[in-house]
DNA sequence: GTCTATAATTAGATAGAC
DNA sequence: GTCTATCTAATTATAGAC
């Protein structure tokens, strides 16, 4: 691989990071190209040689920040090794929140961008979305947390919404509850409030 | 009442019912005072005459979406007139998701602006969020719900994210799961699914 | 691959006519 | 109270030097 092979794909990186961030915070049309060029460290001119357009450069952003959730959580899942249905759907969803809270780009994404019915909507969901939102109905449904397929739709935002808030809003957090919503022990913590909620004991103990 | 005073309170209420559409949706970057005076059908300039400067017009109309919240769901419990102190708080998340469901900007609002330690986030923590957050951590410690006042923070962000994301992401959910999330009765299952979900059964039936 | 310079568009805010 | 016109600054995208 030659020099120059290496520095196009670290500088992409670089910028991509920034775009994640940046388009998390203020949305699309919030977010500009030269606060993204000048947060990754190079002028805007590079950003759209780079990326054509801001477009292009969102789309590879949203890439960035929802691929690999499957795998995550997989991986998650696998290491704690749930015996029971009922604890392997707790394993679920503390995976689920785990990653969301280390990411927490990916909630801020859907709620830029889950208003109105655009062309990145339509993306997202045909890329990114519809999948997992199949994948966990189905699960839940099987696994008897959800009684029917329409309940399941509930529990899913439900459970996405229970999940990722708090990392989504960081700076409010902290502000109104004291709480460090980055903090190890809070993300454990959530996460297994949350997974307690969504799967609970059984009725007989 | 002269007309030009009539004209004067009707004209800025268009403005910020207007504004407060275009801040859910774009965030206070995103949106411009030009798109806001398009859709209540003024010109940008009486925008500036009306509310000074961009920032003034996201005050009041935060101060719109956020104001009532207290009171409107203080009169759907008494509508219900609970007799358990269960079915209160059943019946208080129950309220509080058929408030953010009919006005989801709040849930906007927040996820736009809560990531940055802003003055915006200050003011609106001073001003509004603070004191819900508050009174909820009080009555749900106080009710059993919570077993302490730290789970307390995690089971109102529960609660606050699972009874609203349905509703932030409207396009979004339609798109993926086909439900509208706007449609009466779906709003109103998803308020008895998060109420039953949040405040559980007794352990002994 | 990166930067500087620039064109065309759009932003927020002000001034003046009516 | 409302509109038009305008100023200044910031935006995306392009072109050309290195």
């Amino acid at each position: 691989m030659t020099t120059r092979e290496q520095q196009r794909i670290e500088t992409r990186g670089r910028i991509i990071a920034a775009a994640v961030e940046t388009f998390a915070e203020r949305g699309f049309h919030g977010a500009s190209t030269r606060e993204i060029a000048g947060r990754s460290g190079v002028t805007q001119g590079l950003v759209t040689y780079h990326f054509q357009n801001k477009d292009t450069l969102w789309r590879e952003a949203a890439d960035h920040v929802f691929s690999g959730l499957f795998t995550d959580i997989r991986g998650r899942v696998a290491a704690e090794a749930p015996e029971t249905t009922r604890e392997l759907a707790r394993a679920m969803v503390r995976a689920y929140v785990r990653h969301v809270a280390e990411r927490p780009a990916i909630m801020r994404f859907l709620v830029q961008e889950g208003h109105t019915d655009d062309p990145r909507i339509e993306w997202l969901v045909d890329t990114h979305v519809g999948q997992m939102h199949q994948h966990f109905v189905g699960f839940m449904t099987m696994a008897g947390v959800a009684a029917d397929a329409d309940e399941a739709v509930h529990l899913y935002y439900a459970m996405a919404g229970a999940g990722s808030l708090m990392f989504s809003v960081p700076a409010l957090c902290r502000r109104v509850t004291g709480v460090d919503p980055g903090a190890p022990e809070v993300i454990e913590r959530h996460a297994d409030f949350v997974a307690r909620l969504l799967v609970p004991d059984p009725p007989g103990g």
